[in-house]
DNA sequence: TCTTGACTTGTCAAATATGGCAAGTATGGA
DNA sequence: TCCATACTTGCCATATTTGACAAGTCAAGA
């Protein structure tokens, strides 16, 4: 699987479930401890950046979904 | 649950996984289309580095196991 | 139309992941 | 002991993520 698939599903498993928690991209970042920009949510969301599965697994915990709910290709 | 946590949960699950699969780091780098070095074998098992999710992804397809197992944080 | 909220995108600086190589450690076998 | 294999670690250069801010897009509603 090439990586711009990869990221574009991460992106879509975010975005997903960000929508079906009724959480905006503000309100997901308020929840996390450490600061993160809505910028960067965004283009992860968008699949336009590679993150780290640092900045990952804090979404997953603002979210509050296993790191490998968002992690899930569909394989 | 803190960075340097999360980090060392995933190396070893690279490792654990690796290892059932009687594979060398260096075997494992073999089967990855592009090129991945040992060094950043080792440093992602040994939780000593953030690695990005496309680097992730080419590994749990090198290992043959979704990538949703490698982040798996035991949550 | 105008405004507001939500999101996207460009640019920047700083931090760091990655690939590469070399040197070091550790273990097991000849 | 010597050697080979496997792995770790330090360092370097390059690329890219991240956080930050500003500006732009877009849709819904007054």
């Amino acid at each position: 699987m090439e990586k711009s698939e990869v990221l574009k599903i991460i992106g879509q498993n975010v975005k997903r479930i960000r929508l079906e928690k009724g959480l905006t991209q503000l309100d997901l970042v308020g929840k996390i401890k450490t600061r993160i920009d809505t910028t960067n949510i965004s283009r992860i969301e968008k699949g336009r950046t590679n993150a780290t599965i640092h900045t990952l697994s804090r979404i997953s915990q603002a979210l509050e979904v296993p790191l490998s709910e968002i992690c899930n290709l569909g394989e």
